[in-house]
DNA sequence: TATGCGTGGGG
DNA sequence: TCCCCAAGCAT
């Protein structure tokens, strides 16, 4: 109480957060970056906005590691929009190969083909355009707002979630999703000029799935450890720690899920409708076989061109 | 807002 | 071996 004298700049832990304090975390990540980017294939200049806009899609709960060649061989065939709505959707199923989630797959396709009824088959560079895309949500379409046209938005993903909430909100980690207030937080973050800011939101990213990750930051070699909240509380031996954050079991072994992606990688290795005793052959439980191939005809992952055979679409 | 939706690699 | 994931989206 006697303390509140704001004269003496004393010792002890600094105060809690200034606009100052804010600039200098995207500063640190934005100079990080500029040496310790991953050399990724669609980060190269010469990338398209639909060259972004597939890896980000491709990205969505899939490793980096595993979309890459995906990722080259979808550009070779299918440069533009154009190339691929001109194709079947099947196609895209089947050159989604096993990234995992085939209907971003097919998603991708409808998208292709909206892009080309709706914008001359150039990728818009308005957010509420993309936002408007089949398989652009809250995320994508402000990656490839950022990515692809320089434009200043918060890019939020569950990496910069946490990041945010640890070096800005001195959290252990980011709690439920909440859109309004993610953005919010990370807009806070971003510097003024747009371009910067899109540099400095891939650097976020970066640094989320790299050093600030969940369960063991890698503290000692991040570049925002010197101004980081959470960082300080602990020193101060006010943290939380690293907490788990509580993901859901969702077993997959015999879930629907499994049998799905079982029965549509039968469709996937041939190129004629396949009878349904090759569906069969691939799980016992009739019920649960029949209940997954009803859901793959529903989502339109599969047709069904001839009584009892199936095919991609 | 909670849930369903694939897959293969690493601890 | 088994568990836990990994740059979300749509409903």
């Amino acid at each position: 109480m006697s303390r509140r004298s704001a004269a003496v700049p004393t010792d002890g832990p600094p105060p809690p957060r200034q606009p100052d304090h804010r600039a200098r975390l995207a500063d640190l990540a934005v100079d990080w970056y500029a040496r310790n980017a991953r050399d990724l294939p669609w980060r190269k200049p010469d990338t398209t906005a639909w060259g972004v806009l597939v890896s980000e899609v491709m990205l969505q709960q899939t490793p980096v590691a595993r979309v890459t060649p995906v990722w080259l061989e979808w550009l070779a065939r299918w440069p533009t929009p154009a190339h691929l709505a001109a194709e079947a959707s099947g196609e895209a199923i089947r050159a989604w190969g096993r990234l995992g989630y085939p209907r971003r797959a097919l998603r991708l396709h409808a998208c292709a083909v909206a892009v080309g009824e709706r914008h001359d088959g150039e990728i818009p560079d308005d957010l509420d355009a993309l936002l408007a895309l089949p398989g652009v949500g809250a995320y994508t379409a402000r990656a490839v707002a950022a990515f692809a046209f320089r434009q200043r938005h918060p890019v939020v993903d569950t990496n910069v979630r946490r990041l945010v909430a640890r070096a800005a909100g001195g959290l252990a980690d980011a709690g439920p999703a909440t859109t309004a207030a993610d953005l919010a937080a990370t807009e806070a973050l971003l510097p003024a000029d747009p371009a910067t800011a899109a540099v400095a939101s891939a650097a976020f990213m970066e640094l989320g799935a790299v050093r600030c990750v969940a369960r063991t930051p890698l503290c000692e070699q991040c570049p925002l450890t010197a101004v980081c909240a959470w960082r300080r509380a602990r020193d101060a031996g006010v943290a939380a720690p690293p907490g788990g954050p509580s993901r859901k079991p969702q077993r997959y072994a015999g879930t629907d899920r499994q049998v799905r992606g079982l029965l549509l990688a039968v469709a996937r290795g041939t190129e004629v409708p396949v009878p349904r005793a090759a569906l069969d052959a691939v799980w016992a439980d009739g019920v649960q076989r029949d209940r997954a191939l009803a859901s793959l005809l529903d989502d339109g992952l599969l047709v069904e061109p001839a009584e009892g055979f199936y095919a991609l679409p």
